[in-house]
DNA sequence: AGTAAATGTTAATCTAGATTAACATTATTT
DNA sequence: AAATAATGTTAATCTAGATTAACATTTACT
């Protein structure tokens, strides 16, 4: 099993002997997803924190009128959970889903407590991960309010340019907070300007 | 000087002992402002964190055209700062600024690293915060993502009855993401409903 | 290869909410 | 008490983006 990627992102927010990372590697585990299937469910407790090795996914909350809103995608080297269900053990708001086939490494809740009481860093890299998380979770939010459709989905194409060429046009409408059929004028419209 | 607020708050989430809560104290600042005065302004690094004992702040962000977002507002037995900024030490994206007077206990940046090892729990602590941070930051962005500015006020009421009294209605548009004239219209077209 | 399903485009019409502007009410200051 | 500033309302007009619908293109399946 190919822990590397995910013992490379901690070691940049912490530093783990090689025991611990001998420690930490025991209790994680490696899974494959295929495209289409859910990693978490709304409603669900997220029991699983899931680090991306390869592969693609969506987060997404279905509203009343049954229209999907994504919040997320998640590529390699990414968290693919809703973090905050994970570390309130509180039913998700949210879908995660995987838009390509998808293999994870899985760190379930049961096993963090003792992780952190093993190796107490990890308190401190979790606490640094969900802090940017939160920042990004707030940035989020002044765009949506403070610029157009326009100038969020050139941000996005800037923030996330590998993204976009894989993942279908709609989603991204999805995650741009528009609908598909507006996305395509803003697109023929930017392609008419220059 | 009236810790007990702070210490009340955070023995919900974890437990100290009497020493702890005397070492933690020793650590804290209790500081007045004058409604108008800015505890944090767009630019500069958060390096306080501030618990409101008494008071109202909102916390905005001021967009290219001139205009202004409130991100939050904060009332007794709140934070009054931008987390992310604090715990990140990156130049915040907003301002805190008192629209009462306003009473708080601040914990020096400096100090904060001092009082993790001193008192690891409060690492645990912390991070809880920021857990429910960011879980109320993503469930606002669903909200404005599907719900009409109607809805949005609604909840908004029912959330918050208490502090609707004791601000202007201009700064709930803003929050809200609306103009003063339109949160005027939705107001007048509920009252006409029942 | 041929069909069905998924995805993307264009254009016409509609609506939630913005903008502007004039006026009303309430606080605050002198 | 008057004057000024801050806040709130109403109505007319405008616009970003939604909705509907018809069609085009691409992808996946048999």
């Amino acid at each position: 099993m190919n822990s590397q990627p995910l013992l490379s992102y901690i070691n940049k927010i912490i530093t783990l002997t090689e025991e611990e990372e001998t420690y930490f590697t025991s209790k994680i585990v490696y899974r494959k997803y295929l495209k289409g299937q859910y990693i978490l469910q709304q409603g669900d407790v997220n029991n699983k924190i899931c680090f991306i090795i390869s592969g693609c996914v969506k987060m997404f909350y279905v509203d009343d009128l049954g229209q999907e809103h994504i919040l997320m995608f998640g590529v390699e080297n990414w968290w693919a959970s809703d973090l905050g269900s994970y570390i309130s053990q509180a039913p998700s708001d949210f879908n995660v889903q995987c838009i390509e086939d998808t293999a994870l490494i899985q760190v379930a809740y049961n096993d963090i407590e003792d992780l952190y009481s093993k190796i107490p860093k990890l308190e401190r890299c979790f606490r640094i991960i969900i802090e940017k998380a939160y920042v990004a979770s707030q940035k989020r939010i002044v765009r949506n309010f403070s610029m157009s459709a326009k100038d969020r989905y050139l941000i996005f194409k800037e923030n996330y340019p590998e993204i976009e060429q894989r993942i279908p046009q709609y989603m991204v409408a999805s995650y741009l907070g528009v609908t598909k059929e507006f996305l395509s004028k803003i697109k023929s419209q930017i392609a008419t300007e220059q």
